[in-house]
DNA sequence: ATCGAGTATGTATAGAGATACATAGTGACG
DNA sequence: CGTCACTATGTATCTCTATACATACTCGAT
């Protein structure tokens, strides 16, 4: 949550100013934002939330004003600072080293010979299953944006097009993975 | 690497247990095979395999036979028992719940309306094109599978099928990889 | 003859991430 | 009137993952 040396800053950090640009928000807004069914690219509970953001204030990447809240403690709105949004800006164009991998289902597949067969093939039609339910979510989260923004989606300079271009992503992303389920699942099935 | 409880075993040991499986080998051996350009789906350093074996060969799922080796420790050799045998049995048709997808590139596809276009566009160009050359990679893989084993790359109870399986999702994440950074790179730079 | 790379196994430490604990106000529902 | 869910922010703790430290023999190259 801290950082290790001047100018390293987690990609969490990252995740939180990209969201700050588009508009002011409360921390609480942020974790919900960030919570594993809606964050399509970057998930942290609000526990890891929190702090990071504090950091980020401290070092004049957002600043915070706090009204009274309905819990124990203020409620804050955070805001970016210019100082935030050149890092930010910085941090867009640099290339990420490759992350690892890891995907237990993949990891299945590997010891699938192992395994007995019928059972087996169950567990890739049930994640094929479960990959076709949330290409469905993403297909209609696209008509929804498309009816909503029409041609600003291709606007580069436009916020949106960054939501249109991860969602993108998670469309291709998900119709490849059910693809391969189908076909794991009808290479045990025969 | 020590189990939390009863019958939970974090994933690498589920990994391992896949690679000894197929045959006896060293610790070594395994973290050459689990480190970053081999390990397809799961990686990991040998600073937390072999702490892992440890905990497996305490457990009984693994047995190691030491003969001496080239450093000051010896080497060991290890072994699945059986019930390392059923306990990988059980866990590949288990459904694994559903991990975190976090993609630095995909979050920099967010925040790419705040940065400038050309260099945006350079940056999805470059990952275009480091994705096509490990897609290279891996349909050599995939010629050099083909003509060594033929048609068992269809058989389900060989344990070469695993390997075909998992080059599967391979070729396809990177192929459906490629394309979204080039439909990304096309949108930046026109 | 020395240097570096590869073989081989381990420990130490720090950071990232997940889960659980803690607190308190408001509004809905039975 | 009590319970539940939601808002709202924070701390504590544990596990997982990555990096660095440690040791020592062999073999090929300079």
């Amino acid at each position: 949550m801290s950082r290790a040396r001047e100018g390293e800053w987690p990609t969490l950090a990252y995740a939180l100013l990209a969201v700050l640009a588009r508009g002011e928000t409360t921390g609480y807004q942020l974790a919900r934002f960030m919570e594993k069914p809606v964050g399509l690219f970057w998930q942290a509970p609000h526990s890891q939330i929190y702090p990071q953001l504090a950091a980020l204030e401290r070092d004049g990447m957002v600043t915070s004003s706090a009204e009274r809240g309905p819990g124990p403690r203020a409620r804050k709105t955070y805001a970016v600072t210019d100082a935030g949004r050149a890092l930010l800006r910085d941090w867009v164009t640099t290339r990420p080293e490759p992350r690892a991998v890891r995907d237990e289902v993949v990891l299945r597949s590997y010891a699938a010979w192992t395994a007995d067969r019928a059972e087996a093939a169950a567990l890739f039609r049930a994640e094929q299953e479960a990959h076709e339910q949330r290409l469905a979510e993403l297909e209609q989260m696209a008509e929804n944006l498309s009816a909503k923004h029409g041609a600003r989606l291709s606007d580069p300079s436009e916020p949106i097009f960054g939501n249109w271009a991860a969602l993108q992503r998670g469309l291709g992303a998900e119709r490849e993975y059910v693809r391969w389920c189908a076909w794991m699942a009808d290479q045990l099935s025969r």
